[in-house]
DNA sequence: AACACATCTCAGGATTCGCCTGAGTGGCAT
DNA sequence: ATGCCACTCAGGCGAATCCTGAGATGTGTT
């Protein structure tokens, strides 16, 4: 699942080379995607978490409270350490970036098939690190302390969106956006909106 | 260029399944993609910007530098009226979200070859509704429609200051603050104070 | 099983803020 | 002198924000 077709095909067409491979199934957005899940029953999904609307964690979470053997391969456009580790907390069994080479994705897509845990040697190294010391490094970041849904609303807020656009893309009350704002703003002591808006959008410019 | 092998891959065999259009290079950085451009001369440039870090923009002043008459299609994945605009000015042919089909992608890929420029919709309305309004043929800017005061307000935000906090900087009341801030809004066309502060942000950080 | 704890969700009320209308002053050009 | 523009500010209304509190769910601990 991705939402760029032009991305998606060019995936499709590199699975498609290996013999015992096949794409039995494509989805633009999260809700497609779910669909097509339940009624395909594929033994993997390669899915992109940066998507439009939906967040693609919570639909990791979902999917994988539905079917927690099926395996999960996460293609993220961004390198961030922070997302791989809520990822594979959230049930998936693979990150990796786009910019990686057709090679290495498929080395990724064999190595979540045959029951193995794929990430990027980098990435796995900051993790196993920050796993061997639980609280010294308090996340590398004030964003640690974030959860996951306001990490989500920090970054809407730093694409632009205000409280009610927010709302109705999460398909949750305004008055929840509100309560997540308020607990990032707490988090990462910011004072005003103003500050706050400024906050997420430096750090989205800079994913 | 892209620097997505995959979303590159995809790109090229849609291209390529047109009879007239073949693909002469690919590449992944900005220093490949020069060199491979004075080498293979081609009819057509495609090209991501990864906005934020900057590099995509200023190659593609110098790359329009080089070569003032081959026209380039941006490839983004911001949905910005802000990057298309500033895509355009700095003397790309056209500006396309990896979002769209493929169909939509060898549309604006004949459009740009045949001399015209491509531009979403909604972003040529936006662009073109900017340009109908007369104003002083001196501003080759948005920004250039804003007085002194203004400007300055709109840096003052961008450096994340709140309108209390800017009144105080100023010397002036709150409600002063507050009209140049409406009418900075109305001059830039943004809808919300979030938008408001986005762009301050952005604008700034590229000064 | 019982418990504490974290997360996500939402409401009500107090307050502030943003937005719109209108308006006064001073500079500058015709 | 007149018109135009930039800058300044106030009042009022609706909207957004901030704070407090609280229910539901899931997770980990004892």
């Amino acid at each position: 699942m991705d939402d760029h077709p032009v991305f998606r095909s060019g995936l499709v067409r590199i699975v498609s080379q290996v013999p015992n491979l096949e794409v039995c199934g494509e989805a633009e957005t999260a809700v497609q995607a779910f669909g097509g899940i339940t009624r395909l029953n594929p033994d993997l999904v390669l899915m992109d978490i940066s998507m439009p609307g939906k967040s693609g964690m919570e639909l990791m979470q979902d999917l994988h409270a539905l079917k927690p053997e099926l395996p999960v391969l996460i293609i993220s456009m961004h390198d961030e350490l922070l997302y791989a580790e809520r990822a594979l907390r959230a049930g998936a069994r693979g990150y990796i970036m786009k910019q990686e080479s057709p090679d290495e994705m498929l080395a990724a897509i064999n190595k979540v098939l045959s029951g193995q845990v794929y990430a990027s040697p980098r990435t796995a190294a900051t993790i196993l690190d920050s796993l061997s010391r639980p609280r010294s490094a308090a996340s590398t970041s004030v964003l640690g302390k974030l959860t996951d849904r306001e990490l989500e609303i920090l970054r809407l807020i730093g694409r632009g969106k205000d409280t009610h656009q927010i709302a109705a893309d999460l398909h949750i009350s305004l008055k929840t956006v509100d309560t997540h704002r308020s607990h990032v703003r707490e988090k990462l002591e910011l004072k005003s909106t103003t500050e706050l808006i400024h906050y997420a959008v430096r750090w989205v410019a800079d994913e």
